[in-house]
DNA sequence: ATCTCCCGCCATATG
DNA sequence: CATATGGCGGGAGAT
């Protein structure tokens, strides 16, 4: 069906093409708001080209970029060149390009200051723009709507905005990544995800059960505008809360980039995201191409405002078009993290209380009424299996349940804590930031008076150092181990993106002999190869959980004492019988996951206040990859027989060890912790690490453990040789570079740091496993009584890890730039 | 064929 | 009511 008005462009275009020269034809769209338009000649086109590279372009700087950059422009002028010379007649009619909404929004950006001088503002006149810029006003509207959805314009009356430029896009980004984090994009992220999954996975399947209720009933489904405090959005009455769809979809797209790690997001994933909100499961084809086709739009605004950028993921399913995040990192969302350069608002005043344990808990969530803290999608699974294990424990206080109590208490701490901490705080960023700056042969120097907090970490070396750093924690009462290896990203090695493992939670199906609820479903969505493939990007199992009430968190970590302690876990220490089959089904797993990050609870630093979050950061930077408190699993050698799934899977992304860099290890995570055990006072990470181990209840609350625990380096035995290629890597190619990236996308925290737990059996014979069985080697205890777990360079040179240790193969992905 | 996404109709909002 | 906005989806150029 075409309209009177199409075909006339059409036959418009027509004559165009015999009649180069026509004067007489005009944009006929339009014809009473387009002046006297315009002819359609090779002339218009050039002076359109010109005015777009001309000399009015302000900043220079970018504006060069620009015109590099954008070969539209070049390949536009060089095309009107030939059509000048008098090729053939259009051959390159004002082509479909030379239209886009990008070149427009260059077009339109270059009109217009990064950052207006405060003193004058430039206002916007849509009907100058589309004068001069020749376009439809229709168009400007899907620019300035994407800008207005990013504070970089404001609308002041009918026909005319404000030009705000860059100033307020950190703020901006700032308060979309933090509605992001709200709206748990990751999670449902990793639920589309998972749905793709299954589906190709499943036949048909039943689907119903997990994917009945996507997130909690809170779902926040309102059409809602992020707006800025700060910025004025003046004629409130012009501000119209309704349709703002674009501005809406426009920031919500940038939220899952603000949100995702890596920040890549295809926009299928996007779209089904940007669907689902409104209705839940809406598989409606054309409402899918719809989205799809206003996400282009706004994704060419962004794009030339250099946010981001296109690329393609390609998965064994093909190749999906993408976008990548270019755009400035965002600092954590709370509030006063002041880098010295980039603030420009005022910090807020800070919170004092007194740093107890109780209170360093407290401090950790900081929703106490709500429920704000981000969680991965993972942990949802977390907290389900966590449900389970206090089920368990109030209903039958035997022994098997004491083990779960203690994992309970160790889970919820985690889950309640440093996870949420985590999430909250730590950004791609930073990560990368804290890559750069610890330099790559030294220990982190610390500052002299600049940030006292930031102590020597237990362990902490260099990423570019080693790549392993055990850890082994004696077990006071049990006599049980726990060796601790905290891999640092190996950034040297890989890339930017270095994670090194992740640490996965799972869901405790079968735990002591009790069936989970999930477990089945848990079972039918893994495979192994089905893994391998899609490891990258899997969702979590089912993340039909509910958040829990914050009650209990308040509330545990004193329960947990009590439990803990009166908890003889002695008893559970059995001979563990080397049992295979049981593990088997642990095949499954589930490869979303995250970082246990590693939270320091300062100190007495009330007086700190801003300068808290400041040394949190700070010390990061220099402490992420080693952080002490890390999963440590207390798990008897029986419990193991039984249990088929650890409580938490560790990822390892890359594990190629450079030989060089494990002969480091020792000496470094030495050095280190040398170090760090001078100072008198119990560092950060120490105390940190006492808190975590006095409420698991693996020490008395008394007890401290020193903060350089009895570190042993232990050469290790280790296998799973293809651990390299189980490993999920994602590839991103720009332009003609590849990049070995490490993604782990679940998560978001993948690709940080990673930590690798290794649950010493004292008492577990030694029994060494085939390499390639990686996914059922989880916490195959290989070591004798006095075996350590530990890290070693096969002959080969590849490196090995074994023991304990739970590998999810990722699933190849492939990013690349067009 | 698939990916992109321009074009412009037309429902709504605004003044 | 005249315009300004902007949702929406056909369908055509790019690849």
């Amino acid at each position: 069906l075409k309209t009177p008005l199409k075909q006339a462009a059409t036959s418009q275009l027509v004559l165009t093409e015999r009649q180069p020269d026509c004067q007489p034809l005009t944009t006929p769209p339009k014809p009473k708001e387009t002046p006297p338009a315009d002819p359609w000649t090779p002339t218009s086109n050039l002076k359109m080209l010109i005015s777009a590279a001309s000399p009015e372009i302000r900043s220079r700087e970018q504006r060069r970029q620009l015109s590099d950059s954008s070969s539209e422009v070049l390949q536009t002028k060089h095309c009107l060149q030939e059509h000048l010379l008098g090729d053939e007649y259009e051959k390159s009619q004002p082509s479909r390009k030379e239209k886009s909404l990008g070149l427009l929004c260059h077009k339109f950006l270059a009109r217009y200051p990064d950052y207006p001088s405060p003193s004058q503002k430039s206002y916007i006149c849509l009907d100058e723009v589309t004068e001069e810029l020749h376009v439809e006003r229709r168009r400007i509207y899907d620019i300035v709507n994407v800008l207005e959805s990013l504070h970089m314009v404001s609308r002041l009356a009918r026909n005319r905005y404000v030009w705000h430029g860059r100033h307020n896009l950190p703020q901006t980004l700032q308060a979309l990544k933090k509605v992001g984090e709200e709206n748990k994009y990751i999670q449902q992220i990793q639920m589309i995800k998972k749905r793709e999954y299954e589906h190709e996975f499943d036949p048909e399947g039943e689907r119903n059960e997990d994917m009945a209720s996507p997130f909690g009933s809170s779902e926040q489904s309102e059409m809602s505008f992020v707006e800025l405090p700060g910025v004025e959005f003046r004629a409130a009455s012009v501000n119209g809360r309704k349709y703002k769809s674009l501005r809406v979809m426009s920031q919500k797209f940038v939220m899952l980039f603000l949100v995702s790690t890596p920040q890549i997001v295809s926009l299928e994933v996007a779209a089904k995201i940007l669907i689902g909100e409104d209705q839940l499961e809406d598989l409606d084809k054309s409402k899918f191409k719809t989205k799809i086709r206003r996400l282009y739009d706004i994704a060419n605004v962004l794009s030339s405002l250099k946010l981001i950028k296109k690329v393609h993921v390609t998965e064994e399913r093909g190749r999906k078009p993408a976008f990548k995040w270019t755009g400035p990192e965002v600092l954590p969302n709370t509030q006063d993290i002041k880098l010295e350069a980039t603030s420009t608002t005022c910090s807020p005043p800070v919170s004092e209380s007194i740093p107890s344990k109780e209170q360093c808990s407290k401090a950790l969530f900081p929703s106490k009424g709500k429920q704000n803290f981000t969680r991965h999608s993972s942990l949802i699974k977390l907290v389900k299996s966590i449900e389970n294990d206090r089920r368990k424990i109030q209903s039958a206080p035997t022994s098997p349940v004491k083990i779960n109590a203690s994992r309970y208490l160790f889970l919820t701490f985690l889950l309640e804590t440093s996870f949420s901490l985590f999430l909250s705080h730590m950004t791609t960023e930073e990560m990368q930031m804290k890559c750069a700056l610890s330099s790559p042969e030294a220990v982190p120097k610390s500052e002299p008076s600049q940030q006292p907090a930031l102590s020597q970490p237990l362990g902490v070396c260099p990423a570019s150092h080693s790549s392993v750093s055990p850890v082994i924690l004696p077990h006071p009462q049990s006599g049980v181990s726990y060796a601790i290896y905290l891999h640092p990203s190996q950034a040297h090695t890989v890339t930017t993106y270095s994670p090194g493992f992740m640490l996965q939670p799972l869901p405790c199906a079968n735990i002591t002999g009790i069936k989970s609820n999930n477990s089945k479903a848990l079972n039918k969505v893994t495979t192994e190869e089905g893994d391998t493939q899609r490891g990258t990007e899997e969702p979590p199992k089912s993340l039909a959980a509910e958040e829990r009430p914050d009650r209990k968190s308040e509330t545990s970590s004193q329960r947990c004492l009590k439990r803990s302690q009166a908890l003889p876990e002695n008893n559970l220490i059995k001979r563990r019988k080397t049992d295979e089959e049981s593990l088997d089904t642990s095949s499954t797993f589930f490869p979303s996951g995250y970082l246990i990050p590693l939270t320091h609870c300062t100190h007495g630093n009330k007086a700190e206040g801003s300068n808290k979050e400041k040394a949190g950061v700070c010390s990061l930077q220099h402490t992420a990859y080693s952080s002490p408190i890390t999963g440590v699993i207390p798990m008897p050698a029986s419990e193991l027989k039984t249990v088929n799934i650890p409580a938490f899977h560790i990822t390892p992304l890359n594990i190629m060890l450079s030989p060089n860099s494990i002969a480091a290890a020792p000496v470094l995570s030495n050095s280190c912790l040398n170090s760090s055990s001078t100072s008198s006072a119990p560092n950060p990470s120490s105390s940190a690490l006492n808190f975590m181990l006095q409420h698991i209840g693996l020490i008395p609350a008394g007890v401290q453990v020193p903060a350089n625990p009895v570190l042993q380096h232990v050469p290790v035995s280790s296998q799973s040789e293809n651990i390299s290629h189980s490993s999920g890597s994602t590839n991103v190619q720009e332009g003609k570079v590849s990049k070995n990236i490490l993604q782990l996308d679940h998560g978001g925290l993948s690709g940080k740091y990673g930590a690798v737990i290794l649950l010493q059996q004292p008492s577990a014979p030694k029994e060494l496993q085939e390499p390639q069985a990686v996914t059922e080697n989880f916490f195959r205890t290989p070591g004798g009584p006095n075996t350590e777990p530990s890290l070693s360079a096969n002959s080969d040179g590849t490196q090995r890890i074994s023991q304990g240790t739970l590998y999810i193969p990722q699933r190849k992905l492939e990013v690349s730039e067009d």
